[in-house]
DNA sequence: CTTGACTTACTAAATAATTAGTATTATTAA
DNA sequence: TTAATAATACTAATTATTTAGTAAGTCAAG
């Protein structure tokens, strides 16, 4: 047996996100959260959050009526793998030129600049 | 009338990479590469060689018998659209923190750190 | 109690992505 | 010229993803 592709696909990483700030949330709390951008239906927010649940990316419990979602495992956990996940499939493994193309192409404050390089003097 | 979703999907990106690899590449160099890894038939390679297109991603000529493939694009701009991509849907458009993330986790070489450095003081 | 609102479980339709089969045409070697 | 090889076009099966409908149970208000 194999365990199931872990990785979030586009409507579970939306979730997530929903999810992850909110630190917990109901079914109807996403379903909310989610209308004010887009129409969607109750149970389909529902049935997303059974995926994440069986994925391990949920953990869910009766909390008076309805389940309340938690996020399994730390966001910076996942988000890390999905980093990898992508460096991986775009960059074959190589971080740096994924580094190279943030530098050029992303706007970054001079802060950010000024913070991302103390980071890479420690890393030095 | 919409643009169709230009982004590459996983079988896609395989094939691009064979693609970029090459220079040009006809169905057979690409089955031929991909068989080295992985059991693929000759028409599935055809029929995602045909998608990228019609995506815009590659343009074909014929030569000789065959179509010969080449990249449509350059590949630096398909790996940057691709990267913001990401970068939208995981990190809601900050950069920042994915750069903390890959700095962090990634291993990079004393000389790619450096080099980082360099072009971030160029940045500033 | 009974009605209405809310919730889940189960089912399934719609769409997207992946993979490959079959028919047909063209080329090459014998 | 004929058989084998190789190519594409067209079709379609499979799997993954996304979205949502329906039935049934539970609680709370009147």
């Amino acid at each position: 047996m194999r365990h199931p592709s872990t990785t979030l696909t586009g409507a579970e990483l939306e979730i997530m996100h929903v999810v992850w700030g909110m630190e917990q949330a109901t079914v109807r709390d996403v379903y909310e959260t989610l209308r004010e951008r887009r129409k969607v239906a109750y149970t389909s927010v529902m049935t997303v959050l059974k995926i994440l649940e069986q994925k391990g990316h949920l953990k869910k419990k009766q909390e008076n009526r309805a389940y309340v979602y938690r996020p399994a495992r730390p966001r910076a956990q996942v988000v890390q793998s999905m980093v990898r996940d992508f460096v991986d499939r775009v960059f074959q493994g190589a971080a740096k030129p994924l580094l190279v193309h943030l530098v050029e192409d992303a706007r970054l404050s001079p802060q950010d600049v000024a913070e991302i390089r103390r980071l890479l003097r420690k890393a030095q």
